[in-house]
DNA sequence: ATGAAACATGAATCAATATTCAAGTCAATA
DNA sequence: TATTGACTTGAATATTGATTCATGTTTCAT
């Protein structure tokens, strides 16, 4: 039992309480999305969710930890995403190009979230950073897998892995934040291109 | 004369006048960095350019105002740099190298300014967008004219900038932010050879 | 040297909002 | 159908902090 103190805050035991505590994390995102976290009112989280103000406090401490759970359930949604559209491709360049797709594509259906994880650098470090740092453990081995099969260049895996994940996340922001789109067939070509050409066996010498 | 209706927001005209106004400014940078924009306190601000509280409005309208102006001066600071770090050099791969370096000391030397962009997107989204339009547009400028020069692959400048840009901001937040420390240089190396392989002729079907 | 601009000060105002709490309502079980 | 634990409510509290303003102090052109 680590409950500490007085806490009356718990998992909800019924299906009325189940429902409650959901429609706070979906008022959650959509307000975190819209206004970022200092901005956004215990009060207007409440309101979306239609829901009472105290009711929030019977079920999360305070904002910071809707917040967390918020950044930690959508990060797991996006891993599930990404997990899905990758499995039982058998190239590594199969597996980048399905999952910068699928990325993209997430974070369209998600655009809060994408807002959310950006905010979480100032809300709570240290989880903005094992939020990247899981994604780019995973990534990385998988890269590794790869360039021990020598199917891709020998190149540092955890350095790929964010590389990958910086042109995904300003591609997102671009295109998809920006324009509200998917970027265009002829531009993700390039951008595939890129990768392909980077992930491949890379001239060595400068110049 | 657009001066907004009473306004006693003035450029200083003597020279101490001029140095409390950059001592605030300087203030905010610390203060902007450590505790993100809604945090920080106006108080916190004079505090730290050891002024007095009134002193702030003597010289900025409000909090949003000396933000905005401290990520327009930061930005010019970084193209500042950049165009120093390389001008003169005569391929396209030995700019991104030394554009690079540059960037990521440039974020090493100024660690609150990397924090305030990234809180931009909140404080000041129009602003935010036109620092990374503003940058993308030189970088494609750039970019585009090794394409014409057959130097690089023919892959669309603004794509490519934004794939850059992106690489370069997550490895200056994983290395200079997270570990307070430029790569290592075998890691660096890899970077710009998965450049090189990115922008060189890039194999133009799948697999 | 002196008076008007410029500049500096910090207490007071005023609004916002996170969090608490005492008093209800609901739903299932005995 | 009572009873009880789970759930809901929204007014009240308490703090924080942006912005204003009336009052000094400094600077500098004359």
């Amino acid at each position: 039992m680590v409950r500490k103190g007085k806490a009356p805050v718990h998992e909800p035991t019924t299906a009325r309480g189940q429902r409650t505590r959901q429609k706070l994390l979906d008022g959650a995102e959509a307000i975190f999305g819209e206004e970022g976290f200092e901005r956004a009112s215990i009060a207007a989280i409440t309101g979306r969710a239609e829901v009472a103000l105290g009711t929030f406090y019977v079920y999360f401490p305070n904002k910071k930890a809707i917040f967390s759970e918020l950044l930690i359930e959508l990060g797991r949604a996006l891993r599930r995403s990404l997990a899905e559209a990758t499995c039982g491709l058998d190239t590594r360049l199969a597996v980048e190009e399905a999952g910068c797709l699928a990325f993209l594509e997430f974070v369209q259906s998600h655009k809060n979230f994408y807002r959310i994880v950006r905010q979480a650098e100032f809300v709570d470090e240290a989880l903005y950073r094992s939020y990247y740092q899981g994604l780019a453990k995973s990534y990385a081995g998988g890269l590794a897998a790869a360039v021990e099969a020598d199917e891709i260049a020998d190149l540092d895996p955890e350095t790929v892995a964010y590389m990958l994940m910086g042109i995904f996340d300003f591609i997102g922001m671009r295109w998809v934040l920006w324009e509200g789109q998917l970027p265009p067939d002829k531009l993700l070509q390039d951008v595939f291109r890129f990768i392909r050409g980077g992930l491949l066996r890379a001239p060595e010498g400068g110049e």
